[in-house]
DNA sequence: CGTCGTATTGAATGGGTTCAAGTAGCGTGG
DNA sequence: CCACGCTACTTGAACCCATTCAATACGACG
């Protein structure tokens, strides 16, 4: 039950590697991981709010996002999901699930038990401590998106978020020169953001028309990242990259 | 250095408990934790942001919060803290503050090297375990204001905090029989849900006049439980508190 | 008893929503 | 290769929840 391909840990390695370095032993390690891989269609729940998993889904390829739906069908996407993400991380802590996590586009993802899981940061409390890391910084992100909803106007929300996703991107070596994968349609991006999709429409609009970015097919182009990132009062400090500052 | 006052650290002793029993042993390492007590009066930052701590800081009397400024003087509130709480638990991992912290009400705060926190993680894995999982359940509180701020109405907002920080001030021992503490202004209401304290202002003599709440001098009575939970949408699920379940 | 922070009230304004209709893009199968 | 059908995108106009601005009342505390 070892890994069926060693490629499909390969994303959780270049995570990681973004976090902190690893030894050889380390990737060793994590490259014998009893996982399996699994395909999954677009629009797919891979969790659902109340379950128990016993496992951890990698994102090996695709998009995903945690989500929550309310009374009234109304939906908050609480954070996307790119290749490297172990978006129920979580769930090795919290037995219940308080939000549903699904596709957005085709995924390849990894399947891991949360026993394995354990042991490894147990063997290896460098990685553990990453681990950690990595949801502290996730929760740093929920703060800045809970403050883009709370304080910040269309224009500067989605301004943010498409820096945000940028740079998350480009980390992990998935994107440079300011242009990047973003698969997501106008509504999902109206769920993350609190607003609705025809306010977003509008509001993309406008930002193509001051030629800030260039979205078209599954491709964004941010134009103007001074101007952009400006307009979005984005400052990477809470992504935690090593290395990176202030705007 | 060891504690001036061992009941000092009492408060950090029944939030853990709350979360895993303690064995005897643990319970009497964390008293002699080398802590040491200050007292801080109301709206003094505790931490800033860019600040690089080299301490944390348990919450012993009083209530904090969690701040970001942006442009123009908004505020964003993105926690409240309450006694037995590590605002900035955080620290341990991550070198830099992506936001500020505050006393809202007069304070008392222990404060404990990183260096002793991370020794006792270590010696006591099970504590460890424990603080990872209160970061996980602060996590989850982010994600289900940020829901608040982007898809509920302004009484929803105030109804599901009010619901939250009952049940959180309870869970500890600081509260019972629908009424607690609630130490902060208007403002910093307004400025935790991202609204006006104009519109609280207004939506606060709504829920009264519905006779859910009673809310003078810092004293709150939540007169009407399922009520207010009902307005507020609010499912306890999120703040995984053990043997609770959905409303 | 004055003073400063907090709460309250009114009226005008506005950012974003709602509802409804129409258009473009794209994968699929005949 | 084109017709079909679905999903995503776009546009317009009316509406509304919450903001803004400004003024007044309260209340705790020295």
């Amino acid at each position: 039950m070892t890994a069926e391909n060693p490629a499909i840990l390969a994303p959780l390695i270049r995570k990681l590697e973004s976090i902190a370095p690893l030894s050889a032993e380390e990737k060793r390690a994590i490259q014998h991981l009893p996982v399996h891989g699994r395909t999954l269609t677009a629009h797919q729940d891979i969790l659902r709010e109340k379950d128990r998993p016993t496992q951890c889904c990698l994102i090996v390829d695709g998009w995903a996002c945690r989500y929550k739906i309310l009374r009234g069908g109304r939906r908050q996407i609480m954070s996307f999901h790119i290749p490297g993400d172990v978006p129920d991380l979580q769930s090795l802590h919290l037995q219940v699930m308080d939000h549903s996590i699904a596709t957005l586009t085709r995924c390849t993802v990894a399947v891991i038990p949360h026993e394995a899981m354990r042991d490894f940061a147990l063997r290896f409390p460098g990685v553990g401590n990453a681990l950690w890391r990595d949801t502290l910084v996730d929760a740093a992100i929920f703060r800045e998106w809970m403050t883009s909803n709370g304080r910040r106007s269309a224009f500067a929300r989605i301004a943010h978020l498409f820096c945000e996703m940028y740079l998350k991107l480009e980390t992990v070596g998935l994107a440079d020169a300011h242009r990047c994968e973003m698969p997501v349609t106008q509504l999902d991006l109206a769920d993350a953001l609190g607003l609705t999709s025809v306010h977003v429409n509008r509001t993309l609009q406008a930002m193509r028309s001051q030629e800030l970015i260039t979205w078209r097919g599954k491709t964004l182009v941010i134009e103007d990242w001074r101007a952009l990132s400006a307009a979005g009062e984005f400052d990477p400090t809470y992504l935690h990259i090593e290395g990176r500052a202030a705007a």
